[in-house]
DNA sequence: AAAACTGTACCGTCCAGACGGTATAGTTCC
DNA sequence: GGAACTATACCGTCTGGACGGTACAGTTTT
């Protein structure tokens, strides 16, 4: 069972090492220190490795909210509950589980279903949250974005410019500050 | 020349059809109604031919923020131009440019070099931009999230949401309403 | 004893790229 | 003016290697 963990983390790291082309069944087991045989016996297939990783990214992330949701009744709290799990621990949800998504899209679009579902609720949540819709939509829109440039290199904002836009989506979340 | 052209729109197509796992030198030459030896003349490897997706993207961008720069010395000029530049047209930059930035990442994440060099300039651009710093930042990352999720399917807004969001991101950057 | 592996050998398919050929429009030389 | 030649724009086939997946016999772990 933590092999199985592991297999997923080496998955992870060929990614953002070699990029899709390099993330062959080989090279997973090889930096898992692991058999091309094992790594079979967890995942049956390719497509079952990737559906893993983003399966575990849903998980986790889903974890994250949950853990940073105020109190029920608080306006905006599902907004900035996904605010902050997207840039919680040093890379908040940025490495691990990007490459992860980069490689279900490469392969399979339909591979991202589960997040899929999961953006679906999220959604719901976020159109009821007690702050104008727009804004909400508007931040979460933001939030992802700074998560593709991070993970793309795309005008990547520094530490301090990063800081100052979650501050200020933060305040935009909070219908006493602004309006 | 024609041809040229036109062997991007195939790859693009296929792409957007069969996914990155779908892309091969056959398929686009065979959605171009090409030879595969006249696309190899053409792009001499497959990363050369997702190097020209990633280049005719640019350009095109590039070209529509230009038209929809306004005046010298208005403020958030560049950011509002970012802006309409990413939803100009019926699916702005959607479909064909996303998914060749997907091939490019897929294939090999070093592809958006050109793409990267851009977004720094544009940096520059909105960071002197007569709006608070973080306000253009914050924009850009909302437009970038948008496309994002328009592009995987992933909570993208309706058609009126849609809407509503850019009006108040629009908003934003005007310096009169707001702040 | 069952589950969780390892290791190796192998198969079939797919695919990038090489290569040799073809058609045609221009250019040069006599 | 026409033969010889060159450059450009393709076409279609072939091949070598990589890769996903299978099979299975043995070994460690629980």
């Amino acid at each position: 069972m933590a092999r199985k963990e592991s297999l997923l983390d080496a998955a992870a790291e060929v990614m953002a090492r070699d990029g899709y082309s390099g993330l062959t069944l080989d090279a997973v087991a090889a930096q898992a220190g692991a058999s091309k045989g094992g790594l079979l016996y967890h995942f049956p297939s390719k497509e079952a490795l990737i559906a893993g990783l983003v399966k575990r990214h849903v998980t986790e992330f889903e974890a994250a909210m949950a853990s940073h949701l105020s109190d029920p009744g608080t306006p905006g709290r599902w907004t900035r509950a996904y605010l902050r799990a997207s840039f919680e621990g040093e890379g908040g949800l940025g490495a691990d589980a990007g490459h992860g998504l980069i490689a279900a899209v490469a392969m399979n679009p339909a591979l991202l279903a589960p997040l899929r579902e999961r953006y679906d609720a999220w959604q719901q949540a976020l159109a009821a949250d007690g702050v104008p819709e727009h804004v909400a939509l508007g931040v979460r829109f933001a939030v992802d974005g700074i998560w593709l440039c991070s993970l793309l290199g795309l005008g990547a904002p520094s530490q301090t410019e990063l800081r100052e836009v979650l501050r200020w989506l933060e305040s935009l979340t909070d219908v006493g500050h602004e309006a």
